[in-house]
DNA sequence: GACAACTGGAAGTTCCGGTAGATTTCTTCA
DNA sequence: AGTCATGAAGAAATCTAGCGGAACTTCCAG
């Protein structure tokens, strides 16, 4: 127990990370000394007794601790390198080093080496590098070429390689040039074959530049200047070795005994061996090999002390604790937590805390964790930007410079770098890409921001929303007073720092984000991490790429032609005929209509003929398909294509989901397999949504636009048929009804019995181009359908009767009936049915959704405001309310009722601020706006006050619309909620009235209620208002303040100080009511408090929380307020006789006063807060 | 140099320009 | 009867609220 001697980290993990030394000596002899060292801060303060306890319950810990870190040590048999290993890998990136002597005796130089990293099934990490796979990529050649050209054209392309990478080493770029047999992937050719070069590199880059060469042209002896249309050219090395060995991401590899040689380790995992890419086999995800291996996962959070008043800057502000938990895939409990602190920290149950005396200790003994541990997978909230970068700043801060190795490879460091990744459809996001070698990372944060649209994205609002767990958040000011305490406090920080790294574990494995995000690597081909970087035009490309290479084809690069026409045709919207439906509406949706399309009339890349070769080639007409679009493919008979090949496995993928998700019963683990489901589906789409990428790698409008107008055609095809069968054909209860209808409407209509004759000459297929359909169609077009609506592929009917049930066996069988008009795999079905069904316009609809006939599902919503995220809680909360009221209860007045109290309650002010939060997305820089927005107004104002924390590219900005000057724009008076709640800046609530929640009410009363503005925006409800005063904002400046009745809210003239004129002699009786009134509302703020405190954990400390997405916040803050508020009321009644106390309350009671706004004209206008005016 | 699936549609906001109506100013005239 | 002040009426100028529509923006349906 010397406490002078100078500290020493914790060193097990460096011991330890030899396996046969752990195992030789006893762990706890070996280490105890360095751990009476480490430990002895926290001693410092306590009693000899304690201490010994203390020193005993650490030495068991940290043998329990190193044990426990360690992953199992790998048998004979695999060290022995006597037997094959087989391991699931999860990363494979590659390196550039010598050639391995042993395995390719006759290379020279340097090349790539392909490294994958895994696990076994045993839980022993692998690194296993491949060695003899050449990058490569094809060419075409010209028919003049023969052999010696070829050679001539080798040694004029070295030399020009030789000119573009003057200061590479290599002895030789193009290792090879081969004439092979292939064929380009566009257009149907009616050769098998043709030939091309194939060129081989010496290393990967050199494939970008050695294209740049062929394609500006390169002057060949005797040939001329020729230039070159490359092909493969443009693939990721790492992501073409996968495609060639045939490997996807997350699936097994085995490497056979024998056939592998160990060296001295690079890496820090336990099987490290080298081989020939040739030797690899590589399982296809089934049975066995579609488990998983048992690999490790941290989740970790960092906290760190900032300055006052400033965000963590890692150039400043320490790195304090980190909370690590370990666990197994599989496993539900982590099986180790841990944490460590800088400066002591109080004991917590079940969990390791390490507490050291540096910062330079605690990254190193994260280091040392991380080494030891050796994750196999990194997880946490926001790691990706914040707080693996921070670590590596602050280390490079503190000159650590064998901090930042945390990946396996031995003295290789982690490389932090900007990435934004930028997608119509998620928009422009800026993260930051840190390479730590073999470890995949996985932020929770990246993960849902893809994959869910949920209006906050703070960790505390999406535990909130999946595990329905609130989490406190500290503001980072009051996390450096925390640690500034003592060891008490700093446990709260851990408490609070754990919860931070158990809650995305927790996240992880209830959405069953391994699971998922493996199966759709597998699926797709390309490797885990690209899930979360990359967008979806790479799965595509990587599944076209592997079924190319099946089929011998190849994929051309293409530069950008910038004159390619911008856009195409997308999909009909059927008009809506908006309406309240009450009888039942029965939906008819085509299953996967895009891929099903491309499926049925074999649309590919290689099936589309130009239109020179329409003319050229002579193909028979009936083995070609001509789209309504114009184009020309040929059917499978003479080529089959590839993209539906790729199409029939997604759709198989997403079969096999749909099977899972029918055996699910918990909501949620539905609503997960839900959504896996729909992630395939997305993938199916986006093979789609691929030839119509104009930005992408290979667009090809020909496709896509064929697929939309097919979609147009049959969905017209489908309404006119159903309009058609049921509004004609006899037996059909409903019929009586719309004759009617048509008697009062129609002139010249035949009878019905006509057209039935009509029909059953012929029911019109689809296929024959505009044929008879469109006959029928042009009939009867001015005739009013049962189809009310309809959006790409499905068209919503009503039948006209009465019952669930009888709606549901006409779907049924008008599915079925037009599902025979088409060619297959293309198939209507019969969904579901609304009942009752609200239609209030295109793309915007709601009803109760029932699939069997019993009991209804649920209420669907689509489009409206409950499902947008850029309305505020109010009126998602009030229109769901009322669809509630109206669709479920049939309650009318009731639903008028409930928006009239919430309209009062808005114009009184009760309302809490969380339910006006509106929320927007920042989709790009602050100068790259044209128009001023509320909410971009706002984030360039809170950058000015705390550039830090203030929202960037990609983020969604929360705000609230305050009161201002009359006329004012919305983006003048849009303001932070917390800064609001701070300064007390009043809200405007007439503009929640006008600009939030009219609109969207009359929209969903008008079809129900006569007069629906009037009854509900005007009434006696509106009257009553309550206009509260700002604090000390700008224009309280130009005010004067005066107080009001305590009893009749009148202005008080200067004698008086509580009550006027009036109300004196009810003292008694107004004195009595204002201390009920504070009792009550510090009953509900206590209440809220113990809340906050459950949700924090300790039931004996102050809440510090402010977190912007929980709803307690704003109650708290607001009961805190009304109370205080309340309290300076009941004050007020012993001011009398003390008039200088009044300036001091005068300033208290900011929200109780009226003021009085001089304008320079010197007109006035008088207002006074809480004046009731009765209208 | 690498990267980025697609289109259709509703709705809210700002911006801009022509406009009706109000207000002010000027003119005329009793 | 001529001159001047005044006020009213009318015309001209000016202001402004409010409008429609375009453009921009966000988000969702499919
Ligand atoms: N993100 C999307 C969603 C859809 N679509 C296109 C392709 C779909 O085939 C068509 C219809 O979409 P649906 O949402 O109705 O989905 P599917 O019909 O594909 O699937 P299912 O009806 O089986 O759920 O719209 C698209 O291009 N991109
Ligand atoms: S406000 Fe209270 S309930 Fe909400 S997150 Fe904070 S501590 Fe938890």
């Amino acid at each position: 127990m010397n406490k002078g001697i100078s500290r020493k980290r914790p060193t097990p993990p460096q011991q330890a990370a030899n396996p046969s030394k752990q195992q030789a000596t006893s762990p706890e002899d070996e280490f105890v000394d360095e751990d009476e060292d480490v430990f002895l801060d926290e001693t410092l303060f306590e009693t000899e007794d304690d201490l010994v306890l203390r020193d005993i319950e650490q030495r068991q810990s940290l043998a329990s601790r190193l044990t426990k870190w360690a992953r199992p040590p790998p048998s004979h048999a695999y060290t022995s390198a006597s037997r094959s290993v087989v391991f699931q890998q999860l990363e494979i990136d590659y390196v550039i080093g010598e050639s391995h002597r042993e395995l390719l005796p006759n290379w020279s130089g340097s090349a790539a080496i392909i490294r994958i990293f895994g696990v076994t099934k045993e839980g022993h990490s692998v690194c296993c590098h491949v060695h003899g796979f050449e990058p490569y990529f094809y060419i075409n050649c010209f028919p003049v070429m023969g052999p010696d050209d070829i050679s001539r054209f080798h040694q004029i392309l070295e030399g020009r390689m030789g000119e573009v990478n003057r200061n590479s080493k290599v002895p030789k770029f193009i290792r090879r040039i081969e004439m092979v047999q292939k064929r380009s992937i566009m257009y149907y050719q009616q050769q098998d074959s043709e030939p091309f070069l194939k060129i081989v590199v010496a290393l990967p880059t050199m494939v970008a530049s050695c294209r740049g060469i062929l394609e500006k042209g390169i002057l060949i002896d005797g040939l001329g200047m020729k230039k070159f249309m490359t092909y493969d050219s443009n693939v990721l090395f790492a992501l073409r070795f996968m495609i060639d060995c045939n490997i996807v991401g997350g699936n097994w590899i085995e490497v056979p005994a024998g056939r592998y040689k160990t060296t001295k380790p690079l890496s820090y995992c336990q099987l490290e061996f080298h081989c020939l890419y040739s030797d690899l086999i590589s399982h296809t995800p089934e049975g066995e090999f579609s488990k998983m291996a048992p690999f490790r996962i941290l989740s970790f959070d960092i906290e760190c002390a900032g300055r006052k008043g400033h965000f963590p800057e890692p150039t400043h502000d320490p790195v304090i604790q980190v909370a690590n938990l370990v666990t197994m895939q599989g496993e539900n409990q982590p099986f180790i937590r841990n944490i460590m602190t800088l400066k002591s920290c109080a004991p917590i149950v079940g969990v390791d805390v390490m507490s050291f005396d540096t910062e330079r200790e605690v990254l190193l003994a994260w280091r040392d964790l991380l080494r030891e541990v050796d994750p196999d997978v990194i997880i946490g909230y926001n790691i990706c930007k914040f707080d693996l970068p921070y670590l590596i700043e602050r280390a490079e801060t503190l000159g650590i410079a064998e901090f930042p190795i945390l990946g396996r490879i031995k003295n290789s460091r982690v490389r932090v770098k900007d990435t934004t990744f930028s997608s119509r459809q998620h928009g422009t996001r800026e993260s930051k890409e840190v390479t730590v070698e073999g470890r995949v990372q996985f932020d929770l944060l990246q993960a849902m921001q893809r994959d869910y649209k949920l209006s906050s994205y703070s960790l505390n609002s999406v535990s909130a929303h999946f595990l329905s767990e609130q989490k406190e958040d500290v503001h980072h000011s009051i996390i450096s007073d925390l640690q500034n305490g003592n060891a008490e406090t700093r446990r709260r920080l851990a408490v609070y720092c754990l919860k931070d790294a158990y809650l995305p574990q927790r996240l992880l494995d209830k959405l069953m984000y391994i699971y998922n995000y493996v199966e759709m690597a597998r699926v797709t081909g390309v490797p885990m991490s690209f899930l979360l970087s990359r967008g979806q035009s790479i799965k595509v490309l990587s599944q076209l790429l592997r079924k190319a290479k099946q089929k011998n084809l190849l994929i051309p690069y293409v530069k950008k032609a910038g004159s390619e026409q911008g856009t195409y045709e997308g999909a009909t919207v059927l008009e809506a005929k908006a309406g309240f439906y009450e009888k039942p509406i029965a939906t008819l949706d085509f299953a996967s209509l895009y891929p099903s399309i491309m499926m049925a009339y074999n649309l590919c890349y290689c099936t589309l003929v130009t239109p020179e070769d329409v003319r050229k080639l002579n193909i028979p007409p009936e083995c070609v398909n001509k789209t309504p679009s114009g184009e020309t493919f040929v059917k499978s008979n003479l080529q089959k294509g590839i993209l539906p090949e790729i199409l029939e496995e997604l759709l198989a993928a997403r079969k096999r989901a749909k099977a899972d998700l029918k055996e699910a019963k918990d909501p949620l683990e539905k609503a997960v397999l839900d959504g896996r489901q729909l992630a395939l589906k997305v993938s199916a789409n986006s093979v789609y949504g691929f030839t119509g990428a104009t930005v992408g790698q290979l667009p090809c409008l020909e496709i896509s636009s064929s697929v939309t107008s097919y979609g147009r055609q049959m969905i017209e095809h489908t309404k006119n048929l159903v309009n058609d069968k049921f509004t004609t054909l006899k037996g059909y209860e409903h019929n009586a009804e719309h004759e009617a209808f048509w008697e009062l409407t129609g002139f010249g209509f035949r009878r019905n019995s006509e057209v039935k004759r009509e029909r059953d000459q012929s029911i019109p297929r689809m296929g024959d181009p505009l044929g008879n359909s469109a006959h029928v169609s042009s009939q009867k077009q001015n005739r009013e359908g049962v189809v009310i609506y309809g959006d790409t592929d499905s068209v919503m009917v009503q039948f006209g009767v009465p019952t669930v049930e009888a709606a549901m066996d006409l779907g049924r069988e008008a599915a079925e009936y037009i599902s025979g008009t088409f060619i297959k795999p293309i198939k209507l079905e019969f969904e579901k049915v609304y009942h009752p069904y609200l239609l209030i316009s295109k793309k915007r609809y709601a009803g109760l959704l029932w699939t069997n006939p019993g009991k209804f599902d649920k209420m669907d919503t689509k489009g409206i405001e409950t499902v947008r995220r850029d309305n505020c809680l109010l009126v998602k909360n009030l229109v769901n309310e009322c669809l509630h009221k109206i669709l479920i209860d049939r309650d009318i007045p009731g639903a008028v009722q409930y928006v009239k109290n919430t309209i009062s309650d808005l114009l009184m002010n009760r309302m809490d601020l969380s339910l006006l939060v509106i929320t927007k997305g920042l989709t790009k820089t602050g100068d790259d706006y044209g128009v001023k927005a509320a909410h971009v107004e706002l984030a360039e104002r809170m950058r000015k006050r705390d550039a830090a924390t203030a929202p960037n590219v990609g983020d969604r900005v929360p705000y609230v619309i305050i009161k201002a000057a009359k006329g004012a724009k919305a983006y003048e008076k849009s303001e932070d909620p917390i800064y609001v709640l701070e300064n007390n800046i009043p809200i405007d609530p007439q503009y929640y009235l006008e600009n939030q929640i009219s609109k969207p009410l009359l929209r969903l009363f008008e079809p129900i209620l006569k007069n629906a503005s009037k009854e509900l925006l005007h009434g006696s409800h509106t009257r009553s208002i309550s206009i509260s005063t700002p604090a000390n904002s700008g224009i309280m400046r130009f005010a004067k303040k005066q107080l009001t009745c305590v009893g009749c809210k009148a202005l008080l003239s200067k004698s008086d100080h509580t009550l006027c004129s009036h109300c004196k002699g009810r003292e008694a009786e107004l004195y009595c009511k204002t201390v009920a009134h504070v009792s009550e509302l510090e009953t509900l703020f206590g209440r809220l408090w113990t809340q906050c405190q459950e949700c924090q954990g300790s039931l004996h400390q102050d809440v510090l929380c402010t977190s912007r997405d929980c709803p307690i916040f704003y109650r708290r803050k607001k009961a805190q307020k009304d109370m205080a508020e309340a309290k300076v009321q009941l004050d007020r009644k012993f001011w009398i006789n003390q008039p200088q106390q009044q300036q001091q309350h005068q300033k208290l009671e900011m929200g109780v006063i009226a003021f009085e706004l001089r304008r320079s004209e010197g007109s006035h206008v008088k207002r006074n807060k809480r004046t009731t005016f009765e209208c």
